[in-house]
DNA sequence: CTTGAGTCTGGAGTGTGCTACAGGCTTTAA
DNA sequence: TTAAAGCCTGTAGCACACTCCAGACTCAAG
C-alpha cells in the first residue's frame, strides 16, 4: 500500500498481519469483536490500517499474555481510548482479576497438595495393595483429604 | 424400575440422575464418550443401571474436581476396571499432571506478580499521570518486568 | 382407556479464540 | 493482457463439557 506521507503510513491487512504477527483471519476476527477497526477502507472495500493498529494488537497480545479474556481487553482498549486517566477503573477491574487469580492458585495448590500426597501414600504400599490414587476417585480411605480440599 | 433382589438394584436414568446428582442429558453424553455403559437395556430400549453406575459417576464426579478431563479420566475408569495394580502406569500420568499444574501455578504467579506491581506502582503516582497498567500494556515502562516473565 | 410422566434418538446451541475454507473481486508484476 | 497474489464476505469447524430441543415411543396410575 501507499504511503501518505512520511508520518502517515498505510498499511493493508497482509501488511499488518505480517508487522504484528497476527494472522489475517484473527485480525478480521478482532475486528468481527469490536477491538480493532481498519481506519479505513479502499473504493473497493479493502481494509487500510496505520501504525497504531500495530500498537492496537500489541496491546492486546500483552494483554492476553497476562491472562486477559478478548472481552476484558474490549473493556481496556476503550478505557484507552477515553484519555482521562482511567486508573481508578481499571484498578477495580485488575484487583478482581487479581483475586480470581489468587483463588485459581489455591485451588490449584490444593489439587496438587491431594494428588502428591495420594502418589506418596501409594509408594508406601506393598505392590501388591490397591492404589491410592484409583481408591482416592472411588470415595475409599481420602475422603478426609477431600472433604477439608472440596465440598464433596 | 424394579428390584431383582435385595442385592441387585436397577436404576431408571431419571433414579440414575436423581442419586448422582448428574443430569440426564449428561449421563448419555456420558456414554456417548465411552465414560458410562448402561449395564443393560430393556426391550423398548430403555437404558438400565445399576449402584455400580452410581459409584462410576461419583469416580468421574471426583476425579473432575481434582481437575482431570473427560478423557483423562477415560483412561482412569479403563485402568480401574483391568484390576491388576494400575500404580505404574496412573503414577506415570499422575506425575506428568502434577507438573502441569506446577507450570500453571508458576505462570500464575508471574501473572500476579507483574499485576499487582503495577497496581502499585500506579498508586505511588500523582492522579494526573498516566496509569501504569495500561502503559504497560502500550508496552511502555514495563518491559523488564515483562521481558522476565514471559518471551515478548 | 386415557393422561401425564418418563424415555428414546439425533441434532443443534453455548462460550472462547481462533482457523479454514469457498467463491468471487482487485491489484500488481511480467 | 494475463497470471498470480491479495483481499472480500459469509459460513463452518475445532476443543471441551455440557445443555436443550423436537418428535416419537413407553410406562404407570387412575
Amino acid at each position: 500500500m501507499r504511503t501518505m506521507n512520511n508520518a502517515e503510513v498505510t498499511l493493508s491487512i497482509g501488511e499488518l498481519s505480517k508487522r504484528s504477527g497476527v494472522s489475517i483471519e484473527t485480525i478480521r476476527y478482532y475486528e468481527r469483536l469490536g477491538l480493532l477497526k481498519p481506519v479505513a477502507r479502499t473504493t473497493s472495500g479493502y481494509r487500510v490500517y496505520d501504525i497504531g493498529s500495530v500498537n492496537t494488537i500489541q496491546f492486546v497480545k500483552r494483554a492476553q499474555s497476562l491472562g486477559f479474556s478478548l472481552a476484558a481487553i474490549n473493556d481496556l482498549l476503550k478505557l484507552r481510548a477515553t484519555k482521562e486517566a482511567p486508573c481508578n477503573e481499571l484498578h477495580g477491574k485488575t484487583v478482581s482479576y487479581l483475586e480470581e487469580i489468587e483463588m485459581e492458585i489455591k485451588k490449584l495448590k490444593n489439587i496438587h497438595f491431594v494428588l502428591s500426597s495420594l502418589v506418596q501414600e501409594c509408594r508406601t504400599k506393598k505392590p501388591k495393595d490397591s492404589c491410592s490414587v484409583l481408591d482416592c476417585f472411588e470415595g475409599k480411605g481420602c475422603s478426609s483429604l477431600l472433604l477439608k480440599v472440596f465440598q464433596f
